[in-house]
DNA sequence: CAAAGCAACATCCTATAGGAAATAGGTTCC
DNA sequence: GGAACCTATTTCCTATAGGATGTTGCTTTG
């Protein structure tokens, strides 16, 4: 009622233009982060006592996150967030990756103009200074960059449908453990390197193969995570 | 406040659990069977007064639905019926289809079970009775029909993401011209027995192939219907 | 006659209140 | 001592009201 007026400290950014866009982004941020746990509940009230605004466009956010596979919602319940990628998921989840994103690649190399491969060539090789840093500041770099990477081959592909499709399964690699040692960052970028160069010359082959490689690669890397703890167990599963 | 008593005539079926479940649902009928036009704007409390609920629970269901694509939100207009796919679009989909069900229908073939593979042959053969019946009810009845047969198959695949994404891809296709005088039933059933049989035989590369000529041969059976009438501008696109 | 400016309208967006269901804890009975 | 039942609390879910913004139609002017 009489709180219209703008207020300091708040959570999210300064509001673009509606506010239940604004804590989409913001819860979005909350769960990619892991400041919201795996597979914990989420207090529908308290979340909107937290962002400073009214339980109505927090719902209407978590309505959209769950389409995004984000949250989950149980009838009468309310909602969780989606739990930690099982081993079975995570393999799953790569080998939708191989294919659809080795078939940008593809594309890529055969239908990009000169700009966007010039584009591709940049960004690999953009992706050497982000040895700078340390700590969670160079992990969130790298995977900022790297989804750029992945991103603009996408773009490049000139299939808007299957870059949306990749930008979704990119949200759920996000629920992988988070604070993961990038030991391979030096390797992603020679692989990145690889792809875009596959990609400037023209060979759909070569760049289909680069990128199955790398996300292959990827992969192994990423499995260690899985030694670390035992997966937890979700007893909100059952049905 | 006084009317919390179950009502009568109501549009929606007998709620599930939640209300604003079943407005989900029965917007997203609404949109798939061009009751709501696409391009067309919705507005929010007359859909509310056309489901007799307020306007909380329509405005959380179009979230959801804004996510998977069939309606658009416009920051402060309000949200417009996502518009008629125009033949580039409604190409990149195919292709993405091949792509993706091509996978599917390999994988299948590679690691089903044999009851799996009972199923699919069963499925198969059952649409052959889909002949009766007549007009509308003749085209819905086969395009279910369809649907289940390419789930199923995403179903056996193994791939619980590709699964999904191959549904969520669906939801696009209703988007097409909806009342096409369906031609080509015969040919659509004896592709599906095609498949069917390669998956049974175990031989992936064969399934494979034979989905992908199957969803081209579609692909060309829809083409006349860009032929009917010139895509309607839709001038609400710009930015 | 056309274009720009203004005003009224309709619509969306946010906030608050109240009822219903599910969960958790304690108690009682077997 | 364990299990089942009951009660209280918490939480979700829906409905309603008011302020801000975009849109549309009309009027006026060049």
């Amino acid at each position: 009622m009489a709180q219209q007026e703008p207020r300091e400290g708040r959570l999210r950014p300064a509001r673009r233009l509606t506010l239940a866009e604004d804590v989409y982004e913001s819860i979005k941020t909350l769960v990619m982060d892991h400041i919201l746990p795996p597979g914990e509940r989420v207090n529908i009230d308290a979340l909107a006592r937290e962002l400073d605004v009214s339980p109505t466009p927090v719902r209407e956010a978590l309505a959209r996150l769950e389409a995004d596979g984000l949250v989950r919602k149980r009838p009468l319940s309310g909602y969780t967030t989606t739990p930690l990628l099982s081993r079975a998921e995570f393999d799953d989840l790569f080998d939708v990756r191989q294919l659809l994103e080795g078939a940008t690649a593809g594309r890529a190399a055969t239908h990009a103009s000169a700009e966007a491969r010039e584009r591709i060539s940049a960004e690999a090789a953009a992706s050497i200074d982000v040895e700078a840093g340390d700590g969670y500041r160079r992990h969130a770099a790298f995977t900022a960059l790297d989804a750029k990477f992945h991103d603009l081959i996408a773009e490049v592909s000139g299939s808007p449908l299957l870059r949306d499709t990749i930008t979704r399964l990119h949200s759920h690699l996000h629920l992988h453990r988070l604070y993961f040692p990038v030991a391979g960052a030096p390797d992603t970028n020679t692989e990145h390197q690889r792809i875009a160069a596959a990609i400037v010359a023209g060979d759909a082959a070569a760049a289909t193969e680069a990128m199955r490689a790398h996300l292959s690669a990827a992969r192994e890397r990423h499995l260690p995570a899985f030694d670390q703890l035992p997966a937890p167990a979700t007893p909100r599963d059952s049905a």
